[in-house]
DNA sequence: ATAAAAATTTAGACGACCCTAAATTTTTAG
DNA sequence: CTAAAAATTTAGGGTCGTCTAAATTTTTAT
């Protein structure tokens, strides 16, 4: 089958592709697998071969429909771990994460199939992010950054962008849990910082650097 | 750290030592890895230099406190994902070696030790091998095999020495189940098969070839 | 429009793990 | 006790995924 490198890249592909719109550069990748360069042209190139990116020379890189339904495999698995870690071991969603990029790479769909359902469905990993469905669809959110609130809004946290140890640990620290309702009061226009105010009635003051990692719905 | 192919080796080393007493032989393991007796050597010149296990030229081979240490270690977490795929997500114990083979190599304490918690800190996994202790201890168990047992005695079914489908399936059809208490009614003198009484009254037939990996105490 | 800068690819190499074929050491049988 | 058989190791090589250095293509800035 495929290599647990080569699913590290697909799932990387497709993070990069729908983050920055369009193609995905060689050196956005290196970065992200730190790796240099050059090791990823080899793999791109093989997995060109696979028929699993559209890659022409110089011009960046796509999924195919095949690599594509592979990274939302991938991805699937990653979040439903991550489920698993955090609601039955009782681990912090500050902690999930690495454990969960190991996990994702059994080779077993039965596995996957029962872990669904022992979790009941899930429909969101600890960080608010979809579940991609079993036939590779990923849900539609249509969430908002909290940087993009009007003030005087009243909206629910529903997911992060950032999923640092150090960003989540700050949230944790600032009493702001996903599902949590809070009230924008006020936007500062010189920084863009916003003052919202939570469920308990406490005020919680948040950067714009902050706002933007932040999902929101109405 | 130490890879999946080391942790593989030590392993089976650990595996071999304990079935035939004393040093493992080169063809045994290459044998038991599915890789030829050239690759053996040279992974056993590497585990040697890694001080993992003691390795002298054409004499066979040994685990160090270490190589042991580590093996147990990996045993640890092979058994406690068995019971986790049994237990929590109702696989068959006919089906979870395989997957457990990929889980046990997951690197975190953390996640071992929280696991073993949820599990409620179980003492065998579902084949009945004893699931060694976080300091790396194998605990003793002392059972016998049911051929090794006179005819008359009652005795209780605690684990199975083989591991495979087929052989577990057919103890499903026999109705013999782990913790089962089983009678000797007979044993046949040219064979060496064995006719037990099972809890429900049933008599069950058993051929010498199966009754040598079924483990029983008093 | 073109030269400098940046991005990307190619060339050549390395470590991990595996292989086959040949050489060497140990074991076994007569 | 020695010759044949068996076990093991060495030699040389292959693939995968990585690297550095050099070459090439694309982008950017003047």
């Amino acid at each position: 089958m495929h290599s647990f490198t080569e699913e590290n890249y697909l799932k990387t592909i497709y993070y990069l592709a729908n983050r920055r719109q369009g193609e995905v550069s060689t050196n956005a990748l290196a970065e992200m697998t730190a790796t240099k360069a050059a090791s990823v042209t080899d793999m791109l190139r093989k997995l060109a071969e696979k028929q699993l990116i559209h890659y022409k020379k110089y011009q960046g890189v796509r999924l195919t429909d095949e690599g594509e339904r592979l990274a939302l495999q991938i991805i699937r698995r990653h979040r439903l771990w991550e489920v698993f870690l955090v609601q039955k071991l009782g681990f912090g969603w500050d902690e999930v994460h690495e454990i969960a990029e190991e996990l994702e790479h059994i080779r077993s769909e039965e596995l996957v199939t029962r872990l669904d359902t022992y979790l009941g469905y899930p429909q969101f990993d600890p960080h608010g992010d979809p579940i991609p469905t079993p036939a590779g669809q990923m849900p539609e959110t249509g969430y908002r950054k909290l940087s993009e609130v009007e003030a005087g809004e009243g909206v629910c946290l529903m997911a992060v962008l950032e999923h640092s140890t150090e960003f989540l640990k700050h949230l944790d620290h600032s009493q702001l849990t996903l599902g949590c309702q809070v009230t924008v009061n006020e936007i500062n226009t010189f920084d863009k910082s916003v003052l919202v105010q939570i469920e308990s009635g406490r005020s919680v003051f948040i950067s714009h650097e902050v706002a933007r990692n932040l999902l929101v719905k109405n």
